[in-house]
Order: structure tokens, then sequence, then C-alpha cells
DNA sequence: GCAAGGTC
């Protein structure tokens, strides 16, 4: 049996139907789905078994007894041992038992390096059950009939050296990911699941983030004046024009310039001009993100609206570097998919055209082709977001084949009482590919027919008080894009690697901003081990794998020079360790903070208690015993918006896998909970007052006798008693003592 | 409980 190998079950499921002479027979093997087929008769008959794998089918790690953090030094991770283990056993299984059976494995996983190392992953596995089975490789960019055929007719060698160079980014991610890690979360006393985390690829891009707010930190604004003015024309036409110097650095200079402009203007010149826009470029992922986000969809939604369109069969793999559709991709066809249904008229106008030339982006790769719509789908087969996301798709498709659109300019000069003034029109003349793509279109500016020397009339003159703005904060789309430039993570793993920063608590909101933890984990990082916070660590990386791939280093020598470099941070992290220790754990404490006290005037903190709960504090305590509660679950975010009222900075709550949740102020938000606590109470039947101590709910002859000799006699002592110290006093909870209270008539406001 | 990369 000849057993093929693809990287995933629907690439096994298309390239068996296409090489198939009659339709596949799916199977199961180990509850994997195989597809088997025949090729010939009698002598030559053929029979050929296609298995999809689910990307990696082994991982790396460190042995088990590295697991505990408090017991082995993150130190200890840099030499340690990496064990292979399988991550899909099913899939492992099936692959031995479909090893055993065949005479010759041909490796059909992506044409990238990872699909390298993923298929001799896979082969490794097969060798164990059959170490003398032959083997051969093929490579498609796309699984097209042609393309398929083609490949499977040449096929060539696997690539043990690029496998190699795949391995060697997988060691080195894991060997400096994990010790860092370990180490910055040791050191800020940051264990469980509130580790701070450190990576090639994540510290880099939170890099990216805190120095921009560190940016916008330093910025002083500088004021500066605008000066407009909007004109009437002979025929009561009006539009606006704004004087040739942009922006008054002196206020005064704008003022008397200001104060000369009368009612009179005159048209001075006018240039007219063209502009062409050419149509885009096909979609890869980072594309495809950033369209989507400016549609208001953010990446990780964006990808999960695309993963789900893919799956289903109506469009085509979403995961891809490729901005060039190969040449085995049939276009037309593709259109013509199209002749019916909702984007039918779109569709014919670019099968009439006489030639469909698309265009082509810079980067061209082999992995997939740019993403394309494969099938043909109707607004009520899918939910609202997903057409939407298949209608981007679709039209962007189709504009990478339409004409330019042209749009007619016109520059304006005028004056007003010889200061000069100017106006930029803009007309829409040929739609070209805007009409297929009707996304972020710039509005017509238009201007009423004019000729040089017509009079105006100044109808009303403004000077405006502005200033200089901070850079703005990276939003997704872009950061995506920063980081594709950059090299950081894969088409696949940006967008993960930025949800990751969030559930880290390392950044909130949208525009992007750091937590005070981010600043103190960066700061640290980039004094002590710079490399971790660099894009370069992935420009050398790559440098270095290259080399493997291409035979002249061995992956080992890679790998002992990396160890190498990461002893030395760990002998800098070493040297320093009381400092690294101290401003982390100074830096984490301002993500505490919440505001000023409004009985004491000292910090509030968010702090926990003897049993574990968190509550907000003074840091007062205990000469002052103002506190608010907090919710029991979740990550707590400091944000640094504050609360009109009471000055304190809002919260939000993070929960793993859920939505943040924004608590606002932590005070109102408590007076809120105080009102409908009294709402409750008020509907709750009365129930009668306790008469001595010994009635009150809960309250048993012990207690009764500890409340005594605390000095606690009557109801009206245990009322005005304070909870806090006779909780002390006599060993029982706080909140007893105020249900107590509560029972013998305190109101919540009380305590 | 640690990374980043596949895939779902």
């Amino acid at each position: 049996m000849h057993l093929i190998v693809t990287e995933k079950n629907i690439a096994a499921r298309r390239i068996a139907a296409i090489l198939a002479p009659k339709s596949p027979k799916k199977e199961r093997v180990s509850g994997v789905d195989v597809y088997r087929y025949e090729i010939g008769s009698g002598e030559n008959r053929q029979e050929t078994a296609v298995v999809g794998l689910s990307g990696h089918i082994v991982g790396i790690d460190f042995p088990k007894e590295y697991n505990n953090w408090q017991k082995v030094d993150a130190r200890a991770l840099v030499d340690a041992e990496i064990t292979t283990t399988p991550i899909n056993r099913k899939i492992v299984t099936a692959l031995k038992s479909l090893g055993k059976e065949a005479d010759r494995v041909t490796i059909g996983t992506d044409y990238d390096r990872e699909g390298e190392l993923i298929g001799v992953e896979a082969l490794n596995i097969i060798q164990k059950v059959n170490p003398d089975i032959p083997f051969d490789r093929v490579r498609y960019s796309a699984i097209t009939p042609k393309a398929i055929e083609v490949a499977f007719a040449n096929p060539t060698n696997v690539d043990f050296n690029l496998a190699d160079a795949g391995h060697s980014r997988q060691v080195i991610d894991l060997v400096w990911g994990a010790a860092l890690t370990r180490y910055i979360s040791l050191s800020a006393g940051r264990l469980g699941k509130m580790f701070l985390s450190v990576g090639r690829v994540q510290s880099p891009t939170l890099s990216l983030i805190v120095d921009r707010e560190k940016e916008r930190n330093l910025f002083v604004p500088t004021p500066y004046w605008e000066i407009h003015a909007e004109l009437e024309t002979a025929s009561k036409e009006i539009f606006s024009a704004q004087h040739s110097t942009r922006r008054f650095l002196d206020k005064e200079v704008a003022a008397k310039v200001f104060k000369k402009l009368g009612k009179k203007a005159e048209v001075k010149e006018i240039e007219k001009g063209t502009k062409i826009d050419q149509p885009p470029t096909p979609f890869n992922t980072t594309g495809f993100i950033n369209a989507a986000n400016s549609i208001g969809l953010s990446p990780s939604n964006a990808m999960r609206l695309a993963e789900s369109l893919y799956t289903n069969g109506y469009i085509s793999y979403p995961r891809t570097d490729n901005t060039v559709y190969p040449e085995t991709l049939e276009l037309k066809a593709q259109i013509e998919i199209f002749k019916e249904g909702y984007f039918k008229e779109y569709a014919n106008a670019l099968l009439e055209k006489a030639e469909l030339v698309p265009t082509r982006g810079k980067k061209e790769t082999t992995d997939h082709p740019p993403i394309y719509p494969a099938s043909l789908a109707k607004k009520t087969d899918m939910k609202e977001e997903e057409w939407k996301v298949y209608e981007l798709v679709v039209r962007r498709f189709f504009a990478t084949f339409a004409e330019p659109s042209t749009w007619e300019t016109m520059r304006l000069r005028l004056d007003i009482d010889e200061e000069e003034f100017r106006a930029n029109g803009a007309r829409l003349l040929e739609q070209g590919w805007r009409w297929y793509y009707p996304y972020n279109a710039p509005e017509d500016r238009l201007f009423p027919e004019l000729r040089a020397g017509d009079p105006l009339k100044v109808i009303k003159k403004e000077m405006l008080d502005k200033e200089t703005q901070p850079p703005g904060r990276y939003g997704q789309g872009r950061l995506i894009n920063i980081m594709e430039e950059l090299g950081l993570g894969t088409k696949a793993t940006r967008h993960e690697i930025i949800s990751k920063l969030y559930s880290r608590a390392y950044i909130h909101g949208n525009p992007v901003q750091p937590t005070n933890t981010s600043f103190a984990v960066m700061d640290t990082l980039e004094k002590y081990s710079p490399t971790i916070t660099k894009p370069d660590m992935t420009k050398l990386l790559e440098e270095n794998m290259d080399k493997i791939a291409e035979g002249n280093i061995h992956e080992d020598f890679v790998l002992e020079e990396s160890r190498e470099m990461l002893t030395q941070v760990f002998s800098e992290l070493d040297k320093n360790k009381d400092n690294i220790i101290e401003s982390l754990q100074a830096g984490l404490r301002e993500d505490k903070i919440i505001g000023t006290c409004s009985i004491c005037g000292n910090d509030l903190l968010i702090r926990r208690s003897k049993r574990g709960s968190r509550f907000i504090g003074c840091s007062n305590y205990p000469n002052c015993t103002f506190s608010l509660p907090l919710p029991k679950s979740g990550q707590i975010i400091v944000t640094d918006k504050s609360c009109e009222a009471h000055g304190l900075h809002h919260i939000r709550i993070i929960n793993q896998g859920k939505r943040a949740w924004d608590l606002g102020c932590p005070h109102c938000n408590f007076i809120e909970w105080q009102k409908t606590q009294k709402e409750e109470q008020a509907k709750q039947p009365k129930k009668e007052r306790p008469k001595s101590i010994k009635d009150i709910e809960g309250v048993g002859k012990a207690t009764a006798g500890k409340l005594e000799d605390a000095g606690i006699k009557s109801i009206e002592a245990l009322m005005k008693a304070d909870a806090i110290e006779l909780a002390k006093t006599i060993k029982v909870t706080v909140k007893k003592i105020k249900n107590w209270q509560i029972s013998c008539g305190s109101t919540v406001e009380d305590l």
C-alpha cells in the first residue's frame, strides 16, 4: 500500500479526491479519517491510503522532574534534557498501524519549514514500525487538480536540513521562554495562574507597546493655531479653505494675520490633475486581518470567522503569507462560480473583460495561495459576521482583477487681503475596483466650478487653538502589521500572541495599553536580558535556520551557541538578583494602587485577606479601616481612567476565555451593590429583632460567653462595636459579626 | 503552571 501523509484532514480528503479514479472510500483508523482508493487492476493494482495529520503531532518539553517551579531553579532548564512527546495520540496510533501496512510513503505536508518538520515527525513514527520503508516528498502550493497532479508526478526528497532548522527553533523557544518565564515569575513572587511570561515573540511585541506608552508619557504638547475661512461664490455656493501656513506656532503672529482678514477674497490659481488608485493586491493573512479590522472585527475574531468559513468550504485556507496567485490556480473558473447568486453582476462584469490579469503583492511564497472565495454561498447560509467576512473575501478577490480607479484632483489658491489660503478637492471619475470593493472609500471633496480671478465673499473666519498630539496607541491591526514587518511570529500566531498578552494581564483596552506590570517586567528584561526583548533575536534565529537548511552548519552547533548566550544572561541575572527582585516587586506594587483613601489620604491598595480573598484596603491599616470589596475571581486590572466622584481608578476584570468586564469605579460599584442589597432586604419579610445577645441567630452559649468577656453584653453594645477589632478579640470572622449586627437592625451603610 | 508553532 502507498501511504500519503498530509498536514491536515481536509488536504488529505481533497488530494484523495483528485488522485483517485473514482471516489475514494473513507475509513476510520483509531478515530482518524483515512481515504483509500485503487489505481489499475490485476498485477498493476496499486492501493493508496491518504491520511491527514493535525499540524504537529509531537511536541518537545522538559522531563517531568523539572516541573516544580519552586524546587527546580530556572537556570537548570538551560541545559536540561529535552524530550519528545506525542500531542495527538490518536493520530500517532493511526500512523503506526498504517505505517506497518505500507510499502512506501509520500510526505505531502505544507510547503514551508514547519511543514517539513511535521513531515519528518510523521516519518519518524512510521520508521519506528517499518524501518526500511522507502519514502519521498511532494510539494504543492495549491490543492487544485493541476497542482496536485504535477506535484505527484514529480516527487522529490525529504529535506532533513530544513526540518532540523524548524526543530532548532522549537528548542530555542522552549529553553529561553521557559527559563526566563520561570525566573521572572519566581523573582516577582507571581506563581500559579498569575505567572509572568517571557518569550522570543511575545516580549518584543510587548516591548513595542510599552515603548509607545513611554513616548506618550514623555510627550510635551506644543500649542499651535490654525486659521480657517468659509467662502461663498457669486452663485451662493459655500466651501472652506485654510491659511497656507497650516500651523502657526506663535499666537501673536496668527492673531495679526487673523485680524487682517476682511470680507473679500479672490481665486488666484486652480490646478487640476488626475490621481490613479491601483487595485488592491490579493489577501494574505495579514492583509485580511487588517481589512477585517478596519470594518470592526478584532484580529482573533476575524481569524475565528475565517476558520469557520474555511472548514465549511466557503473560502480557501486562511493562513498564508502569499500575495501572488500561483499559476496552478484556475482563476477564471473561480470567478465563474459567482455567475449566479448575490455577486452575479460583479462576476459577470469581470467575465466580460477580454483578459483577466490579477494584481500581485510583494510577497510570493510557496505555502498556500492567497485567500480567495472557494464556493458560492447565500446570505442565509451563515451568521451575520461570517457573511461580513465572506463578502470581504469575495469582493477583494474580484477587486484584484479590476481596473484602477481615477480621481480628478483640484488644488486651489485664494487670496484674502494678501494672505494665501488653500483648499484641496477630489472627485471620483472612474470607480474601477472601488465598485467591487467599496470599503473605507474616501469621500468626494467637491468644489464649485471656479476660475482664476473669481471674486468670493468671506462669510466666516475662525482661529483655532490646537496642540500637537502624542503618538497614538497601537490598534490590534496596526500591531499585527508591525509584527510582520519585524518578522515577529507567523501568519497563524500573530493574533494569538496578542491575545496571550491580554490574557496574561500585560495589556488591556483597544487601542492597546500596557499595565504597570509590563513596565516592570520589560525594564528588568531590557537591563539584564535585552536579547529576548528585541526582534533581532528572531532575525538571528532566522539566519541560523537558513544556514542549517542550506547545510552550512549543524543544528547542534546553533543550539550550543544559543545555550551559551542564555548562560551568560543567567550569570547577569544572578549577579543582580537583589536589584531585580526589588525593582520587579516595586513595579508590580504600582498596579495595586487604586487611588487615595477619602478618610485618611493614604494609598488605597489591592490587598489580600489572610484567607486569600481580595479587597481594597488602606495602606494606613490598622489606623484606617476603610475598605471596598472586589470580585472573587478574575485578573484585576487597574486602568488609567479615574472616577470623577471618588478619584479612584476604574477596574477591569479579566476571566480566562471570557470577555473583559468593566467594573468601573470600585466605590461607585460598592454603592450600587449596597442599593440592591437594601432593596432585597426591603422585600424580605421583617424578622423580629433579637432582644438579647442569646437570641441572635448563630450565637450559641459559648459565643455569648466570649462576647460577654469582650465587654459586649447588650444588643446596643454589639451594634456599636467595631467588627474588625471584635473579630480579633473573640476569634470569629468579621463577616459573621457584621451579619449579627445586620440581624440586630444595623444597615449595610452603618458598617 | 513555563514558548512558539502547527491545527480545529
